[in-house]
DNA sequence: CTCAGCCTACCTACTGGTAGGTAGGCTGGT
DNA sequence: ACCAGCCTACCTACCAGTAGGTAGGCTGAG
């Protein structure tokens, strides 16, 4: 009995409301959080529009929902770059690696920034869980610069937090660009920021 | 009669169609170029949206008006900043300083983020313009970059291209952050990139 | 007369949402 | 075993307002 619920998980459909949050993921990451409806859900999942609000009744449900996907992706992300990595430029080096795969191949942005492309008409309760979000992918990087500061990895600097920043959001920045333009100018932007960083 | 007409273009109105093209800008900056309608247009103006479509037929037509519209802002923006700046350290600060403020101050997006805010939404003729305005602005960093590489004001460096893209991402995206924290992170990011390519 | 610029009235399709309902399953009391 | 009560999960039908858009008409300046 138990070695057969053991086996089950695998095989488990996933339900209807983790098939909405997943879809409304990539939707998020698509088109951004005022770029997809209930309406599309619906459609995508084969349920009607009701069905989905009795999952998620107000569209802000939905919000807070994929600002909880987003930590538990953000967190296995970093799991694993913290558990593969062989250095902290490694680190860095799987973050672009990742944030370019998705955006390229996948056209998935960071659901951070899709959040931030209708920051307007966001409701304060989910600009406070992203404002959140901000600042757990920040403090993580922040301290990759300090280890690699700490190590001699990366040169001498004062402020690894503001290093952090110029790296992620000249990755993320990059990677629109790219978008239209191809990826040559990100690869070689961030080659410059290991050139500007490493002695 | 021509000192009559000399005399009038400072009281001169506003045409109703540049009227549009102002606001849908403000608009485009603030929610992006699906976040706003022919609707909120008309209602801001007192006029009908029927009165919108005439002058624009259809959404993309406003579109392009609105790349036209950036183009023109940017070469006006870069006349200034390259008529008054001190140095070429300086052309960036003024970039900085007048992103800051139309960012800050006044909820203004640059208008190129704003169009990636929707790009899959976007049809192919505003894909096109809104490549060659990034391409502007970018040639402009990128050549700010050469000259104070050749006059030694900054670091020598291989790339100023891939030098320009790290600088203007790393500004939009800590002004998008500076939205939700405030702006002390962007500044400290400026003042990083600054210390990281001079001597 | 012509026509740019505006209007009213309308269209289809969509937006987030509401109200009331059905169906199947679970549970605990009898 | 039966079943009332409850729950979850879905449904149909509907709401008010909005999205981009169309068709036909009026008006005043040139």
């Amino acid at each position: 009995m138990n070695a057969k619920a053991k086996a089950a998980p695998k095989i488990e459909p996933l339900s209807t409301r983790q098939q909405i949050i997943e879809y409304s993921a990539d939707m998020l990451r698509a088109n951004g959080f005022e770029g997809f409806s209930y309406l599309d859900i619906s459609r995508h999942l084969g349920i009607t529009k009701a069905s989905v609000h009795h999952h998620f009744p107000k569209k802000v449900d939905l919000g807070l929902a994929l600002c909880d996907w987003t930590q538990d992706w953000f967190e296995q992300g970093i799991s694993h770059f913290d558990a593969k990595a062989t250095s902290n430029w490694n680190k860095l080096e799987r973050y672009v690696r990742a944030a370019m795969k998705h955006s390229l191949n996948e056209q998935k942005l960071c659901p951070i920034s899709a959040f931030y492309s209708d920051l307007n008409k966001l409701p304060d309760s989910i600009k406070e869980r992203v404002k959140a979000l901000d600042d757990y992918e920040l403090d993580w990087v922040t301290q990759v610069m300090q280890d690699g500061i700490e190590n001699n990895e990366f040169t001498a600097n004062q402020n690894p937090r503001a290093l952090a920043s110029l790296f992620i959001f000249s990755c993320k920045g990059a990677l629109y660009y790219a978008r239209l333009h191809g990826k040559d100018l990100f690869q070689q932007t961030m080659k410059q920021f290991e050139h500007l960083i490493k002695p």
